[in-house]
DNA sequence: CAGTTTGTTCAAAAAAACTTGAACACAGGG
DNA sequence: CCCTGTGTTCAAGTTTTTTTGAACAAACTG
């Protein structure tokens, strides 16, 4: 696949080249993506970011993964937003170049911002809706019987509000491995 | 649909009664399984038993919720296989019936042992395969970059399983709230 | 046993999620 | 200004997942 492949300096088109580790490992994200509910082409490109000590810039992305231009764009967008890429600027390149978060503790405090609390944030709401409908029924033995699934939903919502700072703490804790540069 | 069936009690028929409050709890469970990467129909029957006192059979399920008797058999086998609902017999009745379990613990353990654990296993075997590829890389300065990254999985990995049982300890703490029967 | 009732399976239909690419916007550069 | 390089948007197409229902198996019943 990527047997001898120069790079000629001057032209960004020899980059088909992904070493079989790489592939690798753009495959275990992009598993990994699907189990967190993300799309798979979100997994692929963090993947191929993570691989790489230099940023890519959105064209190197979706030549070497070979995704459509709004896949990566939107790939891209999203990852952003959930901290799990950054964007730099390289000087005389009006592209904008995009690099993985590698820490542990950043992705998932990104993902449980964006995920969990906003989940969470809509339990509340739903919790009170059911409370006050709870709060209608005329029946006293069925209003009583929604009483209680209202309060086991809210112990659980609270529960679950409790367990994400631990969360954060616990991964937090010992993080990336030692690297030959700090940051 | 079931506009004014005032129950013949001969027949099962006179079952297609949901009140607002159970809809609105098995919207949240439907939308809940969703994000949890489960099926909307294994959030609606989980939700559903889960506001019922007594447990139900799986045509009651179907009536009340309008589902197939496909999604029912599949969406009860697996959440018995998540260990979120179980059966009973009533004596009498032939018929299998179910009951929603409803203690956080239980739940969140069913979960973890069904998907995380897997993954976490599958992880193991992912890794070693991406070490040794990135073993077999002939120049150094990729080899070593390769390495880097195997590192930082490595670590992600072991974070992450030190991560669970932490899950299991904090929302076992105070689970359900006291309820009139114990269990 | 033959007839029910209960529950499972699985191929096909339906729905949902993801990806694509062409049209568009926007920012320099010449 | 117009042209080119860069990135976004979104309707339409594709793929994947979920649901359905009819055929089947199993277990009881009379």
């Amino acid at each position: 696949m990527n047997a001898f492949s120069v790079a000629d300096p001057t032209t960004s088109k020899s980059l088909d080249a992904l070493d079989d580790w790489e592939v690798a490992v753009i495959d275990l994200f992009l598993n990994a993506a699907n189990s967190f509910g993300l799309p798979k082409s979100y997994g692929q490109i963090y993947g191929l970011l993570f691989c790489r000590d230099q940023p890519l810039a959105m064209d190197e992305v979706m030549e070497l993964l070979q995704i459509s231009k709004g896949s990566a764009s939107q790939g891209l967008r999203a990852l952003r937003q959930l901290g799990a890429v950054s964007s730099v600027f390289a000087p005389g390149d009006r592209r904008e170049r995009y690099m993985a978060e590698s820490r542990l503790r950043k992705l998932v405090g990104g993902f449980l911002r964006e995920q969990a609390d906003p989940h969470l944030e809509k339990g509340t709401a739903r919790l009170k809706q059911i409370e006050s409908l709870v709060n209608n029924i005329e029946d006293v033995g069925a209003r009583k019987r929604g009483a209680r699934r209202h309060e086991i939903l809210s112990g659980w919502h609270r529960q679950m509000s409790r367990l994400l700072p631990w969360v954060k703490m616990i991964v937090g804790k010992s993080d990336r491995l030692p690297q030959k540069s700090s940051d």
